[in-house]
DNA sequence: CCGTATCCATTCCGATACTG
DNA sequence: CAGTATCGGAATGGATACGG
């Protein structure tokens, strides 16, 4: 996907990491405390042998870190680090633009909650500096 | 992709639609202003049928809307609805990740501009309701 | 100019079996 | 439990040729 003209932009690099099928999905599960191989397959359902070659590949990208389990057991553990961890505002979009678009009205759906006060988080925004509220027809690509 | 388990979830949902490897380009370069077949074909690099199909999923799902050009002349131009400009928040966020990340200290890139200003957008942040910055640790999935 | 149709190569994914 | 090895099928992508 990238060719000359898009290797200069960091969406493009952004989606060589994070545009695979599974990585945002395997992230989420992070932000959501899951730790363990076994945690991830099942919430997931995929296949091991593609698990194991996606987290791998976050591994290497430096967005997991493998670390001995915290509860003493034998076995290790994917730890988000501050690369991975600093996904988090980009699932959150997807979060609040599906659960916006995708879903019916009165449909099941899961939230995010602010775990100290209970209370949705807020709508994303992208703000200039001064503090507007910015749309993509208020802001031009540079260079 | 959607198993019972995650069909509920808003982010497995979103990634349905948006977690293709061109959807979140073709955006990218649709909030940039660009329109036309040719130039999105021109900007991105990819094959002409696979531009169709991908463009066609856009339509179908409701992000893009095919218009009369503009300028008077003979064709259709794919301009963005409602649906599709929401997405612009996590294209800003996979776009700071990716500057953020992913480029070396002087490596040339391009940026995102506040066009009234000049100036760079600000950090996309996750925010509670009273304004405090919350972290994936602050926050609970619910149901 | 804006696609569609066809063909081929590659990559991805899931199921299963196996190992330490 | 946490993977690796292997295999077949499905989806994806690129090139090219063609049509409105």
């Amino acid at each position: 996907m990238l060719d000359e003209v898009n290797a200069q932009c960091p969406v493009a690099r952004a989606l060589e990491v994070l545009g695979d099928r599974w990585a945002l999905m395997i992230l989420r599960d992070a932000f959501d405390g899951l730790r363990r191989f076994s945690e991830f397959q099942k919430n997931l359902g995929l296949a091991k042998n593609i698990l194991a070659s996606r987290l791998k590949l976050l591994v290497e990208s430096g967005l997991l870190q493998l670390q001995p389990a915290s509860d003493g057991s034998a076995y290790k553990e994917y730890v988000l680090t501050d690369k991975g961890r600093s996904v988090f505002p980009i699932v959150v979009g997807l979060r609040q633009w599906g659960e916006r678009f995708l879903f019916a009205a009165g449909e099941t759906r899961s939230a995010l909650l602010d775990s100290a006060k209970g209370q949705p988080v807020e709508t994303l925004r992208v703000l200039a500096q001064d503090g507007r509220v910015l749309g993509p027809e208020d802001c031009v690509r540079k260079r």
